[in-house]
DNA sequence: TAAGTATATATCTATTTGCGTATTTATGCA
DNA sequence: TGCATAAATACGCAAATAGATATATACTTA
């Protein structure tokens, strides 16, 4: 990231605001497994249609999730597993951070 | 990632929101060679004092930057290194994006 | 102690974001 | 063709966010 331009550093940003919703996270947690068009990712979710429709819209538009237009129903997969890798290096940075923060209060604990 | 509580879910969105800030990717590039109070980082940035102190106030709350006080001085460093590599790794994801976008269109191009 | 400097915070404003609701669009089927 | 269903979008609203400015706090030094 060393060295982007301002213009380029929107642009990582705004990568990182799309993984900032939980429901977002939610609907990536879902097609994890399998594809899902948008009923069953409704009924997955605690979010209603034109939400999922629209968080879907952004991750589409990132290139993160892709859009399958199959009959009637809309299919969505993940079009970039390492998604997930980032999802979970997050998990572990912020369980190293709760870890850090243990050990400053341990004199207390014992 | 999976299998997260909503609440925990509510963790990683925050962690990555505190991502999604074209001025705090540019404070934490500062950051990455050396430490640096708060006036050198309003000089390296284009924030004003107030901002870059609320940025780092935040990157602080999670963990991501560490302060440390000596004398009139506020000296801010990188807690967890490893931010570096969540960032240079979204850099990825967006450069294969843009290289998936570009064969789509290929056709156009000969 | 008084003045100066560095940092943090409070307040206000403009913008963005996400949601609910209603409507539109597209497709399948009788 | 008409209707039902799935998905996307438009609109209005409330909450969150980031910035500018002013003020407060803390520390250093004359």
């Amino acid at each position: 990231m060393e060295g982007l331009s301002p213009d380029n550093l929107t642009q990582v940003a705004t990568y990182f605001k799309a993984l900032s919703e939980p429901n977002r996270l939610q609907i990536l947690n879902c097609l994890r497994q399998d594809e899902h068009n948008l009923t069953e990712l409704v009924q997955l979710t605690t979010s209603s249609p034109a939400n999922v429709s629209r968080h879907l819209a952004q991750l589409c538009s990132l290139g993160i999730v892709e859009r399958q237009s199959r009959g009637n129903n809309a299919f969505f997969k993940i079009a970039d597993p390492a998604i997930y890798e980032l999802c979970d290096f997050v998990c572990d940075c912020i369980a190293r951070n709760i870890e850090n923060q243990n050990k400053k209060q341990q004199a207390f604990l014992k």
